[in-house]
RNA sequence: GGCGUCGUCGCCAAGUGGCAAGGCAAGGGUCUGCAAAACCCUCAUCGCGGGUUCGAUUCCCGCCGACGCCUCCA
């Protein structure tokens, strides 16, 4: 059975749903800029979770969310001077076209914020009937105080918390008559752009509320995995659990929580915002997909990746290794020992690539005929060759 | 301030309570008209100080240091 760190509990647990197929939700992308290395690290370490599941026969059913209506596509919107909706599509198809080369094992369902208006409302009313919502001139806002376990993921204090969001400039265009300087907007009220009509009046959702209701609404209540890169701990999970906890009164929201690290390039964490980013598709251009998996997944997950052009490359001698040690023959069903099975086993343990890569690197060159079978099993899984 | 990752050969990076993987670079060699490629060989007392132990790089405590995140962000 596979085992993962949960960064709530700060332990490894075994990732257990007897009966029924293992629910997952993932945090997706923003559409308004091209797939770099960070979003394919994330992306693939989640399908590289579904693969092992789905062959150790534990069927997966996996959801994640596309943000197609945000103030970043609108100022990126503004910016390029093209309509919002039709930038979100040719991005959000940009980024499938790539997660697609890398041989993405897709989510069942992906979503889209603008098509899941009503399940937000229905989470909102919820939350009003639990007297955790109140209304501002400026937005519909959750009362952090509503939930006694706020804090817990991310492990800050609530003194802590608030010296951050002092220094923050979006603290200035929250609305001053929050009852806690914490306190998000579930809904905002707004003029300009883009706007729905809401029970409460016209505006934009919180950007928190999507994956709350999303999830609610596809995969209910309460859920097995919810991932994410690890910048998204606080506050973005920190605060679905709070919505989603006191909603249905259910905990966990999610049994566990597992966050990829970042994805670095010259110490710094690849982000937008500082635009040092290294997209996919040019990474595609100098080495193959299955190098690339490889060389995405031949760090542990939680660890930060700085990006070495110089590992990257070294990659495409590895896969092509492999390729050649395994050939294109069946893959076996692996069996209670031997090489293949330590691999398997290493992945199920909180998903050690590292070590299961360097036994069937091992094992390949070695093996008989039927054991190559079985490590091809364990190779195809990670999709390195 | 908090949360977190980490300090292992020149560089990247595994790992283990009992001789410290691998890759790159470097040096030597085989081969070659020279070279390249290929192949072979060589190359580390694991940040500091305590503790536990027959024995710690590996466990515990403290310290020093690096970096990231906490702002939209995967």
């Amino acid at each position: 059975m596979l085992r993962l760190y949960d960064t709530r509990r700060r332990a490894i647990h075994p990732v257990r749903a007897p009966g029924r197929a293992v629910t997952m939700y993932v945090c997706g992308v923003t559409p308004y800029d091209t797939t770099h290395l960070g979003h394919a690290r994330t992306f693939l370490t989640f399908d590289l979770l579904a693969r092992i599941l789905e062959a150790t026969g534990h069927p997966v059913r996996y959801v994640q969310n596309v943000t197609d209506i945000d103030e970043s596509i609108l100022q990126r919107a503004a910016r390029d001077n093209v309509g919002w909706r039709e930038l979100g599509k040719r991005e959000e198809r940009a980024y499938l076209a790539d997660m697609k080369r890398l041989r993405w094992r897709r989510p069942d369902v992906i979503c889209h914020a603008t098509q899941e208006l009503p399940a937000m409302f229905t989470l909102v009313r919820a939350l009003e009937r639990r007297g955790a919502a109140y209304t501002l001139p400026r937005g519909v806002y959750f009362p952090v105080a509503a939930q006694p376990r706020y804090g817990e993921l991310s492990g800050l204090s609530a003194a802590a918390m608030k010296r951050i969001l002092v220094g923050q400039d979006d603290a200035k265009l929250e609305d001053p008559g929050r009852r806690d300087p914490r306190d998000f907007a579930l809904w905002r009220f707004v003029d300009d752009g883009p706007t729905w009509p809401s029970p409460w009046g016209r505006g934009r959702p919180g950007w928190h509320l999507e994956c709350s209701s999303m999830i609610r609404h596809h995969l209910g209540d309460q859920i097995d995995i919810h991932g994410g890169g690890a910048d998204l701990i606080y506050p973005h999970h920190e605060n679905e659990i709070a919505q989603s906890e006191t909603a249905s009164r259910k905990r966990p929201f999610s049994r566990t929580w597992a966050h990829v690290g970042a994805m670095r390039l010259g110490g710094k964490k690849m982000s937008k915002s500082d635009g040092n980013m290294v997209f996919v598709r040019d990474a595609l251009n100098v080495t193959d997909p299955r190098a690339l998996r490889l060389y995405l997944l031949d760090r542990h997950y939680r660890k930060p990746f700085d990006h070495d052009e110089a590992s990257l490359d070294r990659a495409r001698l590895r896969a092509a290794a492999l390729g050649d040690a395994l050939g294109r023959g069946r893959s076996g069903a692996v069996g209670r020992a031997g090489p293949a099975r330590e691999a398997l086993s290493a992945l199920e343990d909180d998903l050690n690539v590292v070590r299961a890569l360097k036994i069937v690197e091992w094992a390949a060159p070695r093996a008989e005929a039927a054991e190559r079978a079985e490590l091809r099993t364990v190779a195809r899984i990670v999709g390195v060759i």
